[in-house]
DNA sequence: ATGAATGCCGTACCATGGTACGGAGTCAAG
DNA sequence: CTTGACTCCGTACCATGGTACGGCATTCAT
């Protein structure tokens, strides 16, 4: 059983985004035991949970819609979740790979020609 | 000449949102002319750039960096922070590209058995 | 048993990138 | 010469994901 000070820290996190996830509706508030609240394994691997489907990329909104799933044990509906997030990603990678890519063909055309305008400011229309 | 309106829909934007960029500084307030505002050629490429600059991942506070390296015409510069965007673009691609797969993974191990817990699920630690 | 360290709780605040609103002024067409 | 669209300006508000603060209660180590 931990206070939320180890919680937090077992997880590498503040002690303020764990009361932040409570309010979030995210985590459960255990009942107190004579003035303080004590966290067990459930509170302790949802936390894990929720750090790594961040990590994922899934929202906060996301997130608790995954802890419900937990319940329901809707494979299907996880599934979804997960490819919706997928393509979304792969929305996102494609997004920042064209902007780096052309990023990258700026700031060489830039080391090449030292006179005259910037290519990569050109490049934005300044 | 353009009055904020014009401006604003040719850059497909929100004529608050150029406000706002008036009070971030990253443009600047013409002034008035009778009461209205008119924007020329010179704000018309400013707000493009704006957007530009966004799409390749650049904060508005680096924007308003890279607005003050026009003045300046320090290449040095302008190449160093491209240099550090594309870092940056780079370490999120790769973030996002494991969470993606890892994901993909997690979906087809899920599609693959629909017994038993969703590994969706499992894997996040719920 | 006492004092520092934690915990609890409400509330306020932070950055980022906008979006909305209300009242007054201005401008152009009918 | 009025009506309706647009502009100006300040201010407030939005979502997202936290972070901080202050006052009081509790708990742990010495």
């Amino acid at each position: 059983m931990l206070t939320i000070g180890k919680l937090a820290a077992s997880c590498d996190v503040g002690v303020e985004t764990v009361r932040f996830y409570q309010r979030k509706g995210l985590l459960d508030i255990p009942p107190r035991e004579g003035g303080v609240r004590h966290y067990g394994n459930e509170q302790l691997r949802r936390l894990q949970f929720i750090r790594k489907a961040q990590a994922a990329g899934f929202s906060l909104a996301e997130i608790r819609e995954l802890i419900g799933l937990d319940a329901s044990h809707d494979h299907q509906r996880a599934r979804e979740l997960a490819r919706t997030r997928i393509e979304a990603l792969d929305a996102r990678i494609q997004e920042l790979k064209q902007a780096r890519d052309s990023l990258e063909q700026l700031a060489a055309d830039c080391e090449a020609d030292d006179s005259g305008p910037c290519p990569i400011l050109e490049s934005f229309g300044v």
